[in-house]
DNA sequence: AACAGCACCTGTAGGC
DNA sequence: TGCCTACAGGTGCTGT
């Protein structure tokens, strides 16, 4: 479940291995893989050269050097390789061939990930909130929130900040010493200047660990993150919090599963008590 | 109009 | 062993 780090982690390897190269061929095996007119897509992309790789939140942006742009939305279970695996070749939704033979493949086992053509580059993604990398841009996020919904819910808000998923949700609560069902306009500001201060800090270090490999998430050399031997709260529910020995508790949270300690973690109400 | 809930999908894990 | 169910969760749509 590629969340904003292994999307990072994606973008840079697949920037070096794609740049320059000249698309020839694009197949659609799974053509609903591809949001919009098929044949367009197809038609646009043949003879495009790639000028770069981008990242726009969990989006890969994919321009071209005649201004040509489309993404790519991994969702859950969908990756990019430049060599495909006898167990991977059944999930196989869109092979795209470059002018030197060399390929790239869009695997994806539930056919959730989804390809977009843009007319531009700045056309694209239009909707996603700022990047959640600088925690100036976070706090400013944090400052103009008015609704009562559970912090939890906010930070999977693509609108308000663009990239982070239910992991590092989880994962920046738990650093913040935040209970997830907190509401969000009751954080003062000391609470927002904490939030913001760790969601870059939880990002940038599991960038630098090339991402949390839990199911499926691969780079494109199809190797595993090492993120997610560093987790305190998300996926060990039962297990003792590191840091006070307490029982991670896991709760549904808009049904969304939510990992937290109870100790570490107070609502604002115990706090006060 | 904000917000909740569900559809989209399939592999995997656990229960019996 | 094999069948069944629950669960995983990002986005976009629908309904309230």
């Amino acid at each position: 479940m590629p969340e904003l780090p292994e999307v990072e982690t994606i973008v840079r390897q697949l920037c070096r291995q794609i740049k320059g190269k000249t698309i020839t061929s694009v197949r659609l095996l799974w053509p609903r893989t591809v949001t919009g007119c098929k044949a367009e897509f197809c038609r646009r992309l043949r003879g495009m050269t790639v000028a770069g790789v981008s990242r726009r939140g969990k989006y890969i942006g994919v321009e071209g050097v005649d201004g040509t742009f489309f993404t790519v939305h991994l969702r859950m279970t969908g990756k990019l390789v430049g060599e495909i695996s006898s167990a991977d070749r059944k999930h196989l939704r869109t092979q795209f061939t470059f002018s030197d033979g060399t390929a790239l493949y869009f695997v994806d086992a539930r056919k959730f990930g989804r390809l977009r053509l843009w007319t531009c580059r700045g056309q694209a993604c239009p909707s996603l909130g700022p990047e959640p990398l600088r925690p100036a841009v976070v706090l400013t996020s944090l400052r103009r929130l008015k609704t009562r919904r559970p912090i939890k819910s906010v930070l999977l808000d693509q609108t308000v900040l663009a990239g982070i998923g239910n992991i590092y949700a989880d994962e920046a609560l738990f650093q913040a010493g935040m209970h997830p069902l907190t509401p969000a306009a009751s954080l003062g500001e000391a609470q927002q200047q904490r939030l913001a201060s760790v969601i870059p800090k939880v990002l940038r270090q599991a960038i630098l660990r090339r991402g949390t490999t839990l199911r499926n998430y691969r780079t494109v050399a199809d190797e595993s993150g090492e993120n997610q031997e560093h987790l305190n709260v998300y996926g060990r529910a039962g297990e003792s919090c590191f840091q006070c020995g307490a029982s991670i508790e896991k709760i549904l949270i808009n049904g969304r599963s939510s990992h937290y300690c109870p100790s570490c973690q107070k609502k604002m109400s115990d706090v006060r008590r």
